[in-house]
DNA sequence: ATAGAACCTGACCAAGTGGTCAACACTTAT
DNA sequence: ATAAGTGTTGACCACTTGGTCAGGTTCTAT
């Protein structure tokens, strides 16, 4: 802390005031959207739940499409960081596991995002196609690759990489996107520590025994 | 064929119109609501769909949520009728393959009737909130209690049923929900009648061995 | 034939939508 | 002090939305 040479100082500095705004606005973005999917959500709705009126969102965000695909591309970020975990792991054991690990806990910190990543390409990808065709597509043939590598080093059984990727894809991104049918199930009360520390027990015990990596 | 007492004959019977219409206007809404969500759709596009000017649907439906409401019912009766494929089964190779085979089916076939039911529960089951906490509430203890016989009888594993369940329906689903990202990783293309073939094979294998039942 | 029920629909409306803008307030550099 | 840049916002607008309705057509039972 103190005083170092560019570090702006107590009350929110001219320059830290689009910054923290436009995260509140994000923030209430993420949310509505989630809850109401992008036709459903209304300016208005994230202006009142960031607290600002409704002119002050479009001094910082043009337009609802820009303030969506931001609010996409956030969530892609984190997917996206997430993706690493499973690399530079000497096994499918470390490396599936870290990777369920990781999206699990993603579904659990990030379950408005998941949401709405989820509503995008339900709804065919309208605004982030072009990840979908580079990003994701290059990340998915190498992890392929490692995969097909481990098979052929006799480390899992031989299944089909991409229905795993995609198994792994539905049964972590499930406990964000139908996290209000599993809360229903558990009684209306969303899951605790311990049930969240259980789900990721289980979902890695079946999966690792499912490719015979244990 | 032929002849049978009670087979209403040629051009379409008074008593058939509003069947058929009604039948008409329910499958583009599943439709244009699988594609833009309920805050998306708009009666206009579901007239235009279906071929029938706006106020004609206001004339089978009262409201646009009427509509809704009557396509998610029908998805759900879908989802339960395939339900019935894991009971009078020996064991849970046959049930839960079965189980599995039944949904993914309904993925393939009813690929939009999957995504308005996901789209429902993630946005936090406004219409069909009774139904989970009734018929699916029960289904699923009736299916945990079932699971939990087969890994007492030492059929499986000792999994955890609900996570097992969970599992089950977020992979499945996922060929559904998620189906235009496996389409743009598939080169574009849907999958091929051999390709669905292998997903089938693919998630029974892993699931299967995963609960150490075969 | 004809009454009446069921079906059909163009034209319309009130309510809301995303987005704009002119006027204003605050901070900062000079 | 003051000018300029940045941030703020109530009032407004063109347009779309779900929904209505009066007047029409078509079928069916008598």
């Amino acid at each position: 802390m103190g005083h170092a040479m560019n570090t702006p100082a107590r009350p929110p500095r001219r320059n830290e005031i689009r910054a923290q705004n436009e995260l509140l606005i994000l923030q209430a973005a993420e949310k509505v959207f989630a809850e109401a999917g992008f036709g459903g959500a209304t300016m208005q709705l994230i202006a009142d739940v960031a607290g600002l009126p409704k002119a002050n969102l479009h001094y910082y965000f043009t337009s609802k499409e820009e303030l969506y695909r931001k609010v996409v591309q956030n969530i892609f970020e984190i997917w996206l960081h997430a993706a690493g975990s499973m690399d530079h792991a000497p096994g499918p054991v470390e490396g599936i596991g870290a990777y369920i690990d990781a999206k699990m806990e993603i579904s659990r910190r990030h379950a408005d995002g998941s949401k709405v990543w989820a509503s995008e390409v339900m709804h065919g990808a309208p605004v982030i196609q072009d990840y979908l065709e580079t990003t994701l597509r290059d990340w998915t043939s190498g992890r392929v690759a490692l995969i097909q590598r481990w098979i052929d080093e006799g480390r899992m059984a031989p299944v089909n990489p991409e229905h795993l990727l995609y198994m792994l894809w539905a049964t972590t991104q499930h406990y964000a996107d139908f996290g209000h049918q599993i809360e229903t199930l558990n009684g209306g009360k969303p899951l605790s520590d311990t049930q969240w520390k259980a789900a990721k027990a289980s979902v890695k015990s079946m999966i690792l025994r499912g490719i015979g990596a244990v």
